[in-house]
DNA sequence: AACTATTTATAAGA
DNA sequence: TTCTTATAAATAGTT
C-alpha cells in the first residue's frame, strides 16, 4: 500500500520474476503504442520481439495488409502458385540485398582498420601511460642522481676550499716566521692572485673561468 | 489555456499537420519504450517504422541479421498461412536489408570522406608527435645542462685538488727546510691572495656538512 | 520547440 | 496470473 513507486532505472532487471512481469506488461504496452501509432498516423511498421524463452511477438500491419490486398487482386485459381512465386521473388531480392550488405560490411571493416586501432588505442593508451610513468621515473631518478652528484662535488669543492684556506694560513704563518730569519734563499717568490669563482647551477662556468684556473695553476707550480 | 484535452480516439488523424506532429511525438515515444523494454528485460527485438514520406526509422538492439536469423529458426505454420507469413517475412527482411544497406553506405561515405574520427586521429598523432619531441627536447636539454654542470664541477675539483697538492708540497718543503736550516733558508716566500667564492649549487650544503668539512680538516694540520 | 493539463502506462502490493 | 492503486511517463492541445 505504502509503496512509493520508484522512478524506474532503465537497466536489466536482475530478478527473474520481476523481469518476466515487466516484460509482459511493457510488451503489451509497446504493442499497443505501435498499433496506435500505425492507426493514428497511417504508417506501416514492423515490430518483432523475442522473449527470453524464445517466444516471438510481432506486429506488422504493412505486410498483412499488402498481402491481403494483393491476394484479392490475384487470380484465385493460381493462388498457391502465385504465393510461391512471390516468395521466390522476395527471397531473391533478399539474397541480392544480403550480398550487397555483406560487401558493404566487408568494405567497412577494411576501412575501419583504423577503427580496430581504436580498440588498440585503448591498449596503446595503457601502454603509453605505463611507458610514460616509467620514463618519468627514469628521468626523475636520473635527475636525482645527477643532483646528488652535483651536491657531492659541491661539498668536495667546499672541502677543498677549506683546505686551501688552511694551507694558505699555514704558509702565511711560516712565511712570517721565516721573515725573521732573513730571506736569504729566495728560490721562489710568488705572488699569487688566485681568484676562484664558482657559480652555481644557474650560471655555468665559462671557458674563461676555466682558463683562469689553469693559468693560476701554472703559476702555482714552484719550479 | 483551458484546453481540456480530449481522450484520443484511435483512428487516422485526418489533418496532415496534426498527423505529422503526432507521428513525430509518438514515434519517439514508441522507440523509447522499445529500447526500455529491450534493456529492462534483456530481450531482442526489431522495430521498423516507415513514415508517410517513405522515411525509415529503425531500432534493433541485436544485429538485424541475428533477429532475422532467429525468425528463420522459428517453426513454420502450415498451408496458406505459411505462405502469407513467408511473404511477410521476406518483405520485411528486404526492407530491413535496405535500411541496413543505406546505413552502411552512409557509414562508408563518412569513412572515405572527411570522417572526423580519421582526421582527429591524424591530428592527434601529429599533436602527440609534437608534444613528444618537445618533451624529449626538454628532457635532453635538461640532462645536457646537468651533465655540463657536473663536468665543470669535476674539473674544478681537479683544479682544487692540484692546487691543494701544490700547497701541501710547498708546506712540506718549507717545513723541511726550516727543520734543516733552522728557518734560515726561506726558499719560498708566498703571498697568497686566495679568494674563493663558491656560490651554492642550490644551497644544498647544510651547516652540518660545512662543519664536518672544517672538522675533517684536521689531517691538514702540519704540526 | 516548449509548456501543462490530462491521459496513459506501469511498479508494487494484494 | 490478474486486479488495484499510487505514481511516473507520455502526450494533445496550445503558445
Amino acid at each position: 500500500m505504502r509503496m512509493v513507486r520508484q522512478k524506474t532505472q532503465i537497466r536489466k532487471i536482475e530478478n527473474l520474476a520481476s523481469r518476466q512481469v515487466t516484460f509482459s506488461k511493457r510488451r503489451r504496452g509497446l504493442f499497443k503504442k505501435a498499433q496506435e501509432l500505425s492507426t493514428l498516423c497511417d504508417v506501416d511498421m514492423a515490430l518483432i520481439v523475442f522473449s527470453a524463452t524464445g517466444k516471438l511477438f510481432h506486429y506488422s500491419p504493412l505486410s498483412i495488409n499488402q498481402v491481403l490486398e494483393r491476394r484479392k487482386l490475384l487470380p484465385q485459381n493460381t493462388g498457391e502458385q502465385q504465393s510461391s512465386e512471390e516468395i521466390q521473388i522476395a527471397r531473391r531480392r533478399s539474397a541480392i540485398l544480403s550480398k550487397e550488405l555483406a560487401e558493404r560490411t566487408r568494405e567497412l571493416r577494411q576501412m575501419k582498420g583504423e577503427d580496430l586501432e581504436g580498440l588498440d588505442l585503448k591498449e596503446l593508451n595503457k601502454l603509453e601511460a605505463i611507458i610514460e610513468s616509467r620514463l618519468a621515473a627514469v628521468v626523475k631518478t636520473k635527475g636525482e642522481q645527477m643532483l646528488k652528484e652535483i651536491g657531492t662535488l659541491k661539498k668536495k669543492e667546499v672541502q677543498l676550499q677549506e683546505e686551501n684556506a688552511h694551507l694558505k694560513q699555514q704558509l702565511a704563518m711560516m712565511e712570517r716566521s721565516n721573515g725573521h730569519t732573513a730571506g736569504i734563499h729566495d728560490q721562489c717568490s710568488h705572488h699569487y692572485s688566485l681568484e676562484l669563482t664558482i657559480n652555481s647551477l644557474g650560471s655555468i662556468d665559462t671557458p674563461q673561468n676555466y682558463y683562469n684556473i689553469n693559468t693560476s695553476d701554472t703559476c702555482l707550480k714552484l719550479g
